[in-house]
RNA sequence: GCCGGCGUAGCUCAGUGGCAGAGCAGCUGUUUUGUAAACAGCAGGUCACGAGUUCAACCCUCGUUGCCGGCUCCA
């Protein structure tokens, strides 16, 4: 069902170059689907700027690169090499793995050909003509096989008009292209890219297809450019929730514990309590009842649901006892639906129902597909299930909507688009046409009713049913799938949930699926990088350290005032250590603590504490009492 | 799971086929301090784990485990 719990990340990159936001793409290069959207040096499909300078220089670059590494490697097959977001890839079949030292000496034979200003020359050709040229170059063949088919690159449905083959070559190095290209290579600044680094891919994107070598590499109009997509990438990696989990004393994982099973820290446990308590306490506001369905299912009923043969393989193995064979829930919603049945008869007049849980689910993710907070195999996510009449869908909808644009508010998320994720022509999906139209119908007008503009994107939905998935913008311009609303006419009726309807005859209900922050893990990691660390008083788990200028002669005021905030219900903690007040208020500040509340004799005679904000500001001395006040509006509001 | 890289003290990192190193953190002592690091001393490591090669392995080889960058996947 839901798929944003463990979506990777997914930042826009293709904002980098566009303003304000500082872009950011740390995770970014090529995966923005660069393969569906990018075809062999074809422009890619709805983008307008695609033959600006920008593309062109990438473009151009990657065939320079292409004939680097063929004079270091003669015999090697080139794949496809594309522009994409941040710079530009290029696949080859190698008889060796790169190393860093290959990368810089195709580094400097690609400035060398550069600035061998070779023009590059377009010429058409037949099918024929083109397996000549490329006669030695397995890939290409394949590529032109399907382009004399009539096929886009990528091997898809044949459009019916004849392809245009045709090459682009500069110095010794021609390759089977589109274009557009720049008009010679010194129109490449050849202080404007940098190779980063070199990874496996699958040809095609298809793992039962060879694997090839991809050397990611980034490109810019000039050295600024590059120096300050550099810079970006440092900022972000200086926000890595891994790298800040740690630091803050957040979270931990240990090979004893096993790999993408986190350890949370009293602090970070206290943020995941508050974002749950905060979602939890929204959701009973919208009207959602919270059930609870515990962590083991018989796998019988995921046989029922249809989830064991779509995701077997995700599954923690089974457990077995005697007949029985159990299996860790990786998901909810058969779980949902069960509870819904053994309630009883539901009349028509019960529905909606909705049963949201904070239910840990566990996924044996592909080792290789962990990272950090953001994919692991134990994960938390805020879920809910709707019972509902055909009828009701709108409503339903509506009612999801309100409250994931609150939620995605407070936490400073109201960016966002959203992307239908439709069904494709092959794959996962269940055969029922008639079911899919409908929920994909209902969903449209759902969205429409309620003015979300939205993109369509076939191939993404879940098995059972379309999506609305919501892409928020953090902070620094990424992009993350966190919130999702679903449509599915197909579950229930596997499962036998009905009701009475109206007409007293039974009716099997529209169940729909809906997460707001996804999964509690995923949506911390998004948090600590969208605040670097610096969350908003409510949340962060010390709101204020009490620093005694003299730990001697100002504790007993500073545990005093400490005593009166806690029993109101805040976080705040004492540092009695004999370092210096200024090495106490840089500790508290490289933990990113809101308030430091310093203490020493004017103070302690006055009943006040002097305030210093983390971002350095000195609030001067402020009154015990009112300092609470301005505390407690502050957490109230959230802000 | 696949391709590649990596794992040295709690953290950040040096290091060599022949005795294991620094800074920070920790502990102890002195200092009792006014808005981002007082001073000194001490302690801290089966060099991820297991096997192999070698007179000798942190270093070379293989396996395992975990992490990182991608690919594939993501209910």
């Amino acid at each position: 069902m839901r798929g944003m719990t463990t979506s990777p990340v997914n930042p826009d990159t293709s904002r980098v170059d566009s303003d304000t936001s500082p872009g950011f793409c740390k995770n970014a290069r090529g995966r923005i689907d660069t393969d569906k959207q990018v075809s062999v040096c074809e422009e890619p499909k709805g983008m307008s700027a695609v033959h600006d300078q920008l593309y062109k220089i990438r473009h151009s670059a990657a065939h320079v690169m292409a004939q680097a590494v063929r004079e270091i490697f003669p015999a090697a097959s080139i794949a496809i090499g594309p522009p994409i977001d941040d710079g530009f890839y290029y696949d080859f079949d190698l008889p060796r793995a790169l190393t860093p030292d290959d990368l810089a000496d195709i580094e400097s034979r690609m400035r060398r050909i550069i600035n061998g200003k070779h023009a590059f020359v377009y010429r058409e050709v037949t099918a024929a003509e083109a397996r000549v040229i490329f006669a030695d170059q397995a890939y290409k063949l394949e590529l032109i096989d399907g382009l004399a088919a009539g096929q886009d690159e990528n091997g898809g449905a044949a459009n019916g008009s004849a392809v245009v083959i045709s090459t682009y070559k500069q110095d010794t190095f021609e390759d089977l292209c589109r274009g557009p290209h720049v008009a010679n290579t010194k129109e490449i600044p050849a202080d404007g890219f940098k190779l980063m680094s070199v990874a496996g891919a699958y040809w095609r994107g298809d793992e039962k297809r060879p694997q090839l070598q991809r050397i990611y590499a980034t490109a810019w109009e000039s050295k600024a450019a590059l120096e300050h997509y550099l810079f970006q990438l440092e900022e972000a990696k200086r926000r890595d929730h891994r790298k800040l989990g740690r630091e803050l004393g957040l979270f931990y994982f240990s090979e004893d514990v096993g790999a993408g099973l986190p350890l949370f820290t009293p602090k970070g446990e206290m943020i995941r309590y508050q974002m749950e308590s905060y979602v939890r306490e929204a959701q009973t506001r919208h009207g959602y009842q919270h059930v609870w369905t515990g962590h083991l299912v018989k796998e019988t009923l995921y046989h029922k649901s249809g989830h064991y043969d779509n995701y077997r393989d995700s599954m923690f193995p089974p457990m077995v006892d005697g007949d029985s064979i159990f299996r860790l829930k990786p998901m909810n919603c058969p779980s949902h639906m069960t509870l819904f049945k053994e309630m009883g008869r539901h009349s028509y007049r019960e529905l909606p129902m909705r049963f949201a849980e904070f239910a840990t689910l566990y996924r044996y993710e592909d080792s290789g597909a962990l990272s950090g907070l953001t994919r692991v195999r134990s994960l938390t996510q805020d879920d809910c299930h709707v019972f509902c009449t055909p009828d009701q869908i709108q409503e339903e909808f509506s009612r999801c909507l309100k409250l994931i644009k609150e939620v995605l508010t407070t936490y400073t998320l109201s960016d966002y688009r959203v992307r239908l994720s439709l069904r494709g022509n092959e794959g996962k999906f269940v055969n029922d046409d008639d079911k899919w139209e409908r929920a994909t119908a209902a969903l449209k007008s759902a969205l429409d009713a309620n003015g979300v503009s939205y993109e369509a994107v076939e191939g993404e939905a879940a098995f059972y049913g379309p999506k609305a998935d919501f892409l928020a913008k953090d902070v620094l311009g990424r992009e993350w799938q966190l919130s999702t609303i679903q449509i599915d006419f197909i579950q229930p009726a596997r499962l036998g949930v009905e009701y009475v309807g109206e007409d007293s005859q039974m009716h099997t209900p529209v169940l729909i699926h809906r997460a707001v922050t996804g999964s509690t893990e995923r949506f911390m990691a998004v948090m600590i990088e969208h605040f670097a660390g610096a969350f908003p008083l409510w949340l962060a788990p010390i709101q204020a350290v009490i620093i005694p200028i003299s730990d001697e002669k100002h504790s007993e005021f500073a545990l005093a005032v400490q005593a009166k905030m806690a029993a109101l219900g805040m976080r705040v903690e004492v540092n009695m250590g004999r370092d210096r007040m200024q090495a106490k208020i840089r500790d508290a500040q490289m933990q990113k603590v809101p308030y430091m509340l310093i203490v020493g004799d004017r103070e302690a005679a006055a009943g006040a504490i002097a305030v210093r904000t983390r971002t350095g500001e000195d609030l001067g001395a402020i009154a015990v009492d009112d300092f609470i006040a301005r505390a407690q509006a502050e957490i109230a509001a959230k802000s």
